[in-house]
DNA sequence: GCTCACATGTAATCCGTTACATGATTCT
DNA sequence: AGAATCATGTAACGGATTACATGTGAGC
């Protein structure tokens, strides 16, 4: 059983509670979709993965007439999490930001442009950083509720990233505004 | 033409001035790479499809008896960059983080193993962060003979953006160590 | 003579997203 | 009645990485 980029994402939520493929990607898009996306195409296959690996047991569960299988952690299922979750170095970790590659190249824009592109990505990041905000209080909830903190430690996060970014540009903007020294001096 | 993922970058660099595929990928691994990746295969058969949409021109350029194609950008590229550069909204964003996922299911750790983690993420964040300050005189340099602030300007964010991971496993530290309220009161 | 950097390219492979197909149930 | 949500799945497509193949020249 070689781990997949969805295997960490599909044990670790089902080590909170059974669930099904579509619950999974639903609360995925809620939570983890921020540093850690995950698609059908890549859910319902891996769901398959497990449980022929044996980490995940798979039950018919139908709420009222309709179908659902609802999946459930085994215990070998919870120690290959462990064991994932404790192993030591090379955490994997990529950035895409259009903006930064936008801004890395402004010198080919007017000085209103590069303005404006820092207020594009502000504006972005001020985007994000709302739907985090709408998602705090089930966050907190849920908190209360199963004694987990660490979803609502990782939200905190996230939010604190996007107010990175929200800074960053408030900063870029002034550095912009102010005169640059010339060759040849004044 | 259809821009694809590489197009800006290439786009862009040899905005600055003329360069071989080899060259891009070389630059585009000091500076790009941390908020923007490309590999050969996304640059060679980039610059045919460039070069015949007539955004770039290539001419043989052979350093010594070695085998040497260099790209200039054509007036259309410019123009071609430009309007990528300061067309609005909807810029791509997107983050992959492994140590952040791991802390999102951290419940499932042990006290000492959480701390284990954080202090894992904190050593990578610190060694990119490293990475990037040694290049950090060459880009100040280019910056001073070109005129162009704005890679440094990006470099010196590239810093200021692992700063804020090592805050923040500083801080999580800290809030693990305090006590955690327990269900029922003490 | 050997190793490293320069240099170009592509084929195989892996991976993931998107879109579609299908259908039941609940809510308005 | 119709829309939205719950629910499962896959096929096609697009995109990117990896690895390989190949060769020159410079420095030790």
């Amino acid at each position: 059983m070689k781990a997949t980029a969805v295997t960490p994402v599909v044990l670790g939520l089902l080590a909170g509670k059974p669930r099904s493929g579509y619950d999974i990607k639903t609360v995925v898009d809620r939570s983890t979709r921020f540093f850690w996306a995950a698609s059908y195409g890549q859910i319902y296959p891996e769901l398959k993965r497990l449980e022929k690996a044996g980490l995940i047991a798979g039950v018919e569960d139908p709420a009222g007439g309709r179908q659902r299988r609802a999946y459930t952690i085994t215990a070998t299922g919870e120690e290959a999490l462990h064991d994932w979750l404790a192993s030591g170095s090379d955490l994997h970790f990529e950035l895409r930001h259009e903006g930064v590659l936008r801004f890395f190249f402004a010198d080919a824009l007017e000085p209103d442009e590069r303005l404006e592109l820092l207020e594009t990505i502000r504006a972005e990041h001020l985007q994000v950083r709302r739907e985090l905000q709408q998602i705090q209080p089930a966050a907190e909830q849920l908190c209360a509720e199963s004694g987990d903190r660490f979803p609502l430690l990782t939200l905190e996060t996230g939010i604190a990233y996007q107010d990175f970014f929200l800074n960053l540009c408030d900063r870029l903007k002034q550095r912009l505004a102010e005169p640059q020294p010339v060759k040849g001096g004044p």
